[in-house]
DNA sequence: TTCGTATGTGAAACTCAGTGTCACGTTAGT
DNA sequence: ACTAACGTGACACTGAGTTTCACATACGAA
């Protein structure tokens, strides 16, 4: 077996036990909430070290919120697959397309990880971080569009801001219905009520 | 002296302590970085017990970022203050005039904590959560404008969420031209940025 | 096989932020 | 003087995250 093909299976199985913490992690938040459990829980309800635990998910946080931080990559080269002369709004709103994908194929789970991360401050705190990081990405997405070698105009990212900010209301209005509304709908009135006067 | 006289004079007291305190812990954190100095280096310095300062600020970074606090009311209480005739954005606008004040006041001051709280990771993060908690205040006041007792929609929730990104765009730009840009024509661009098509 | 190396894991000590409790001193009203 | 309220300091405690070290397993090379 060579040397790449050997690294592939690692991250394979590493991938695996991932999903599986999480998934353990995940249960116990929801049922006695973020807070009260503690890193020695986790690790223990895992069948793993404290150490083990911290060695997948640098912080608690991340066990719940490791998922999203695909998103914002996913966005941005999606952003970056828009024909070149779709105009920047259109291109946002279709590059989103793809983040809420995530939250249509399994409204379910998806729709449990949202409100754990609304309830709890520090995971809100920590996805809020997360999705900052994004502008940047979209917004060098959009000045690449525009045929810039430059760093993104002041409007550029103030696009890109704003098109995150729709995605957020959305999800936010889609988790208060409790799925019932449609996020498809939800996301295209957002991006109606940038729509000046 | 009246009981709340004599509270109120106790609240002034406290209010020097603290900005003494908060400049003290300023100074230490250029100096040194955020992350270097401990609570009780801060309480050292500032003379007082590690305890007392946990007093007046509940973290460390509210050493830094308490006095942004007040922002997000004044924004709102400013908004509500409009032309009920006047649309969204340009009372969005006009309200974030309230903000931008307060950096023009004493621009190198807001100019070394801006580029602060940028550099540290855990004081941006805690003033993106502060500002997250604006944007249903400017939503609120939106709603109030339009003579709804309902809770804000999903389209004034974007246009509160896109105004604190034209601010926070602004002020990047206004930060990283070391403050030689002027804040009023950047948060004018921004809001300019919006305009669709 | 055996040796050496890379990697995953666990154990433990450590730093530091934040919470809670209690005791002490000062201030001001009674 | 008595006391009630408040600000402060000292201390113990919890829990997150870091670092270090030792051990084990797996794999390639000799």
């Amino acid at each position: 077996m060579s040397a790449a093909a050997r690294t592939h299976t690692r991250d394979i199985a590493r991938a695996a036990v991932r999903a599986e913490l999480a998934q353990v992690a995940f249960e116990l938040f929801r049922r006695e909430g973020f807070e009260k459990v503690t890193l020695d829980d986790l690790a223990a309800a895992a069948g793993v070290s404290r150490s083990t635990f911290l060695r997948y998910f640098g912080t608690k946080e991340d066990a719940v919120l490791g998922a999203f931080d695909a998103h914002g990559d996913q966005a941005a080269d999606a952003l970056r697959a828009r024909p070149a002369d779709e105009d920047d709004w259109t291109a946002l709103r279709r590059a989103l397309d793809t983040v809420i994908e995530r939250y249509r194929e399994d409204p379910a789970r998806a729709l449990a990880t949202t409100r754990l991360v609304r309830e709890t401050p520090a995971l809100c705190a920590r996805q809020l971080e997360k999705q900052h990081g994004w502008r940047p990405a979209l917004a060098r997405a959009l000045a690449e569009r525009a045929g810039s070698t430059e760093p993104a105009t002041l409007a550029q990212t103030v696009r890109a801001a704003a098109a995150l900010d729709c995605l957020n209301v959305a999800l936010d209005h889609w988790t208060a219905s409790e799925g019932a509304l449609d996020l498809v709908e939800l996301l295209d009135e957002a991006f109606a009520a940038l729509e000046h006067r």
